[in-house]
RNA sequence: GGGCGAUUAGCUCAGUUGGUUCAGAGCACCUGGUUUACACCCAGGGGGUCAGCGGUUCGACUCCGUUAUCGCCCA
């Protein structure tokens, strides 16, 4: 073993990239199917838009953590990347960047379009990819499919036509959220329901036909919407949000049971400003105490209202242009904004008299999801998916834990979303996508197909008119939803729906686990399920991880606006890959937020050079095979081996119940406390003292299974130093090798050595409290219990304790501080030293606490109820301690009494 | 408004089918320490009526009911 040069600080940087470039020439990360047990993730998807974000990076960090270890523990693992094109942000993106060209997107062809959406693609959609490198992630990078790429869009055309010709498909004008900036519909899903601070106008609207009876109910003081008219004209007031859409309504509407209004049902109001006539209505869906009692209708513009005007055969008029500004249909603002028509039509009202009051009032408001601009509820035609059968297995799976979710508790979620769901709005007014594969005739008919070709043979068919030709037919101009690819992923990253009996579909799917952020748990992961089931009759993955959102300390959700987001490349820069790893990790529980601070990636690296440490300090042993082994190196060399083997069980568990934040901590308190603070502590040799060849050999051996350990959390620094610690072959490499998938190991033993840190503790307390130095040897004798103290590990305690001498005696010792483990006494030899008083009070309340210990013990022994009851294991535990705390008060008194 | 979840140390959270004086971990805090691997460290220490109330039980952080506060999802 030849001593090689050891920086003294670790330097992540130029570490980092050297591994990672090594993994990369050796196809590390590659993956084929063979006779192995596969272990797949898919990785969801990040956007061609993104950068990479403290989301990814938690999020990838975790992927990447499950994958390394499966690769450890024999599996053949394969985990694949690639973006999804994210259809409304990337086509804003590029009309933007069209648009400071001086180009207008509707100036081009949607050909011309499109090849400008891919130059941009081509140009940043990789950036994400690249930085994902930067934290480790061991991807198969060779494997990297795009939702656009030729075998994805084939495969989304082909279960669109597969989903139309089963009759799951349908066309139909119905009310959508409307986005007027990206002009174009969403799904429910992709709309984010904000509280804002808004107005409720109350506004009068004339009743014409006026012939209300004197002794109408309307009469007194709770009458406020009637009677307030000016000269025998009576109004009905109602109150409303959004006063610019009056120029659409087409009726009001009162409760049939509000007696306040009752009368009134079937005349006509006149609505302001425009004074068209429209009947006052009745229905239940109206509620009597909010507002006024009075709605007004206006069923192009909100969701309720649009279906009390189908169930009142209400005439519908849309008051918008695609683009949120009013149409001619509105009679009055034509071609000024949504908004700026709220704040202009305001004072008309109030001039024309029909202002009644406004008051403040916090609603909730639809935001789109990507361009952040306010829903408009708007009547178009759409395609639709029906989810109605679909989502059966989907949601049976899910809750019989044929998928497991972590935490289980998005069970609820998901069955409430599952159980309540709508069709799925697919279509989208947008170019960059997949375009729908349905073509009109020239009869307005239309047909679906996977190309023009197959297109044209269903349309001659359809029309019986042979004549028909391509030119003939004219194709759908909506792309599909960015999801309607996604939720194919797990299937089509193998070409599962155009090849559903191909190797690599049959050996890699269903894949094993899916890490994911719950906020797309309905985009996402519900719909991939349900695809899975449809397309292959199986689950797309076994278990679901959800992470945390990560926040700042403060709470807030990490965004750009707010500023409070660190870069995470410059934190890599800064702490290391390795450190942000742990840094994420070491605060994020499944689910659970997780409270980002510039602290925890500290402690990451932190953690990096103590073990960076521990490495120099064995690596600058020198090394002596003329020694024999000492007593104390073979014991802790023994200790550590069976430790090992605890936790290897311990993280198999946390493992495979995706405890990873605690896993990492096992793994983190390992090596601080058990692994540099007791084994290297004892078998360190004195001050410029060589080791003995064996120990050495046997301590490299257990660093090199602690950094397998540790190489999924922190895969760089446990390369660099697997390849240091000893002679390494070109080509071998830690991410190749094996986990023990366990040890066998004596449980007495390692309690045994509790005891014997026990003991060590007691004599660091005593120099503390006696301010002896540790280099200031003490003497040492133990007075033998019947447990607490077992002879094999005296060179350990002499060695840790710095102990000049070591007895053993039946009697007590006077003149000594002392200390007890479980019955056994502990003394150091303090002539001069001690305060009897002191030491008295000491064991007085030693007693005393053991005392009332027995006591509990006691009282539960002598309830019949209790010795009757509970199982006879819990009883023999309470018997047992019943036993020691009698031993341990025998001991105390026989000290005090030594002592008085 | 409907549903779900939470409430444990100053902070962030564990506590796995009710059973050790079981009230834990990490961070933060306090005290001491240049014992040559590590001050990005080591040794020691303080700190909580397990949100409140009631119930079930021999026994409740754990199960049930209820109140309060917070969060999430949906309308």
């Amino acid at each position: 073993m030849s001593k090689v040069e050891i920086p003294s600080k670790y330097n992540p940087v130029a570490v980092e990239d050297k591994w990672y470039k090594y993994w990369m020439d050796n196809k590390y990360f590659h993956s084929t199917p063979d006779e192995r047990e596969p272990y797949t993730i898919v990785i969801p998807p990040p956007n061609v838009t993104g950068v990479l974000h403290m989301g990814h990076m938690l999020n990838n960090t975790i992927q990447d953590i499950l994958v390394r270890r499966a690769r450890m523990i024999g599996k053949n693992a394969c985990w694949v990347p690639g973006p999804d094109h994210e259809s409304i942000a990337t086509e804003a993106k590029v009309v933007n960047k069209l648009n400071a060209e001086g180009i207008d997107k509707y100036d081009l062809s949607r050909d011309e379009f499109l090849k400008h959406a891919w130059d941009w693609t081509e140009k940043h959609g990789g950036i994400i990819l690249e930085q994902l490198k930067k934290l480790g992630a061991s991807c198969d990078w060779d494997r990297t499919a795009f939702t656009m790429d030729e075998a994805r869009s084939e495969s989304v055309i082909k279960v669109f036509v597969d989903l139309f010709n089963k009759g799951l498909i349908y066309r139909g004008v119905r009310m959508v959220n409307w986005d007027p900036s990206a002009k174009t519909a969403l799904s429910d899903e992709e709309v984010i329901y904000k509280e804002m601070q808004g107005k409720l106008y109350y506004l009068k609207y004339q009743i014409v036909e006026d012939n209300t009876p004197s002794d109408s109910p309307e009469g007194g003081e709770n009458s406020f919407p009637l009677g307030e008219g000016r000269d025998g004209v009576n109004y009905l007031t109602i109150a409303t949000t959004r006063p610019e859409t009056i120029l659409g309504d087409t009726a009001v509407c009162v409760n049939p049971n509000d007696e306040r209004f009752t009368h009134l049902i079937r005349k006509r109001v006149l609505v302001p400003l425009i004074n068209r006539s429209i009947p006052i209505i009745s229905d239940e869906y109206v509620d009597m105490e909010f507002g006024t009692g009075c709605l007004k209708i206006t069923p192009a513009h909100d969701i309720n209202d649009y279906e009390i005007g189908l169930k009142h055969n209400l005439p519908s008029i849309d008051i918008f242009n695609d683009d949120g500004t009013l149409n001619e249909k509105a009679e009055l603002f034509i071609g000024e904004d949504r908004f700026d028509v709220r704040d202009k039509i305001v004072p008309e009202l109030e001039k024309a008299g029909n202002l009644a009051k406004v008051e403040d009032y916090t609603n909730k408001v639809g935001f789109s999801e990507r361009t952040d601009v306010i829903i408009e509820p708007k009547l178009s035609a759409q395609w639709f998916l029906k989810m109605e059968e679909l989502v059966k297995p989907a949601l049976e799976n899910v809750m019989n834990d044929t998928i497991k979710f972590h935490p289980a508790k998005f069970k609820n979620i998901y069955k409430h979303w599952m159980g309540n769901i709508k069709d799925w709005c697919i279509s989208r007014q947008l170019w960059w996508g997949h375009q729908i594969p349905v073509y009109y005739l020239p009869d307005g008919n239309y047909v679906c197909g996977e190309n023009a070709e197959q297109a044209l043979e269903l349309a001659k068919e359809k029309s019986g008119n042979s004549e028909l030709t391509i030119s003939d037919l004219k194709q759908d101009e909506d792309a599909l939803d960015t999801w309607f690819s996604s939720w194919l992923w797990p299937i089509s990253v193998f070409d599962g729906i155009r090849e559903p009996e191909n190797e690599e579909f049959n050996y890699y799917y269903p894949t094993s686990d899916l890490v994911t952020a719950p906020d797309i748990i309905f985009f996402w992961v519900a719909r991939m399920i349900i695809a899975g089931y449809e397309y292959r009759d199986e689950f797309p993955y076994k278990n679901v991880y959800f992470t945390g959102m990560v926040r700042d300390a403060q709470r807030r959700k990490m965004s750009k606006s707010l500023g409070n987001s660190p870069d995470p490349l410059d934190l890599i820069a800064k702490y290391g890959a390795d450190g942000v790893r742990v840094g994420m990790l070491l605060c994020s529980p499944a689910g659970g937020d997780l409270l980002f601070d510039e602290s925890l990636p500290q402690q990451g690296a932190g953690f990096s050079t103590k073990i960076w440490n521990a490495f120099r300090l064995v690596k600058n042993w020198e090394v002596s095979s003329e020694i024999k082994q000492p007593k104390h190196s073979k014991l802790a060399v023994e200790w550590f081996q069976n430790k090992l083997g605890e936790v290897v069980e311990i993280l198999n568990s946390q493992f495979e119940s995706f405890r990873i934040s605690e896993a990492l901590m096992t793994v983190y308190t390992t090596v601080r406390d058990e692994f540099s603070g007791w084994l290297l502590e004892m078998v360190k040799p004195a001050y410029q003292q060589p080791i003995d060849a064996k120990t050495y050999a046997e301590v490299v051996e257990l660093f090199d299974q602690m950094l397998r350990l540790m190489h999924p959390f922190m895969p760089f620094i446990t390369e660099e130093i697997w390849q240091l610690l000893e002679e390494r072959k070109e080509g071998e490499s830690i991410m190749i090798s094996q986990l023990p998938a366990n040890i066998n190991y004596n449980k007495e033993f390692l309690t045994a050595f509790e005891d014997v840190k026990e003991a060590v503790s007691g004599i660091r307390k005593i120099r503390k409290e006696k301010n002896i130095a540790f280099k200031d040897e003490v003497a040492f004798a133990v007075q033998k219990g019947d447990k607490g103290f077992d002879a094999r590990y005296n060179s350990i305690l002499v060695k840790l304790g710095n102990l000049s001498e070591f007895e053993e005696v039946k009697e007590e010792v006077n003149g000594a501080a002392s200390f007890r483990v479980k019955s056994t006494n502990f003394y150091i030899p303090l002539d001069g030293f001690i305060d009897v008083a002191e030491e008295l009070a000491k064991l007085e309340e030693e007693l005393k606490y053991t005392k009332g210990f027995l006591n509990s013990v006691m009282k539960k022994l002598g309830n019949e109820r209790f010795v009757n009851n509970a199982p006879e294991a819990v009883v023999a535990k309470e018997k047992a301690k019943q036993a020691d705390a009698e031993a341990k008060i025998k001991v105390l008194e026989e000290r005090l009494a030594s002592m008085k």
